[in-house]
DNA sequence: GTCTATATCGAGATAGAC
DNA sequence: GTCTATCTCGATATAGAC
């Protein structure tokens, strides 16, 4: 239940935003995201077309974000090694899972193309903001010439995305973060 | 609709391993599982106590044959670098997911300590085989002495389970050869 | 063992009053 | 803009006949 100040097509969105990471798409009812905006069917149906429409809206706001995120981090100060590092090491709700890559594994985001778009580019984009990142390593001679931006990039983003996957699998945080020191391990400049 | 020769409650497991792969748990319901299998209510009703009983047999059933699976390319012949190689190229229906990974992502099974558990007790058994497979690595010189076995397995591990995640946000299987492209490319012997 | 009622509740959406 | 009916259908389970 969202506090005062805030509209109700804002409350909504939030609402939405909250049960799609705890819930996913197909688990999340229009009913739930009612009760907890505090607001009655009519005005869900006022403001959005349904509950795809709603969704749409909550994973817009939710991927702007994150992109803000790991653009701030990505683009920040230091090596391109440190930058990385902090991407992988930044504060985390790990047992909660990736707000956005959780999406995927929701068989009626997938199947909606309209739903998979902002999905795919979120993703697309860190991958690319990664890749720019561990090339420029490369270029400076911080990383072995041999390797591959794109490939490096993918590796990073997976393994985020599958750390997130055994922590919650464990039911602790502890493997996320195992996976991803393997990972600096493996990156580390000599 | 599976084939003759099966019974009653063999199809049950069989549609219901299906359908957790296809939608997860939450988005399974006995239905849906009803009709593919061929079978009415009572039927399920008498082999097993209601969803969450069948789930729990359908889910062991597919750890067993991912173990196997795992167990067989790891366990097999080749040097380490060799056996994780072709652990991570081996065929795979990369768009659908894998079956075990893509339930820490369902609320209702994360939320069940029955259900959880073979999940965990699954990946844990994976990470544990990657593991001895690198401490060899290392033992043998192939790999560099300060790899630490346990991080190296979760983050191929992590790799894997991420790597679904970014060929299905894309659609395309793909992204997932890439981060593992990258992931062989650092584990490469020099 | 399997089937067909039947029951209760929620999902998702529409209609129309205020 | 927001609310409360109302609608149709599906989820999940039980009961009891065959």
């Amino acid at each position: 239940m969202y506090s005062v100040g805030m509209s109700t097509s804002e409350r909504l969105i939030e609402s939405t935003r909250d049960l799609l990471w705890e819930r996913g798409y197909v688990g999340t009812s229009p009913k739930a995201i009612l009760e907890r905006a505090g607001a009655g069917q009519g005005s869900m149906y006022h403001h959005f077309k349904g509950k795809q429409d709603l969704a749409l809206a909550a994973i817009r706001r939710t991927a702007e974000e994150l992109l803000a995120t790991t653009g701030a981090l990505l683009d920040g100060p230091g090596t391109p090694y440190e930058r990385i590092r902090a991407y992988l090491l930044r504060e985390r709700d790990v047992l909660r899972g990736c707000p956005i890559g959780r999406l995927t594994m929701d068989p009626d985001i997938v199947a909606d193309e309209a739903l998979r778009a902002p999905v795919d580019e979120t993703l697309g984009r860190v991958r690319a903001q990664l890749a720019r990142v561990v090339e420029e390593g490369v270029e400076q001679g911080q990383f072995p010439p041999g390797l591959d931006g794109e490939e490096i990039a993918a590796t990073i983003l997976a393994t985020v995305q599958g750390g997130y996957v055994l922590a919650r699998a464990s039911g602790s945080p502890a493997a996320f973060d195992t996976g991803v020191r393997g990972l600096l391990s493996l990156l580390s400049p000599r």
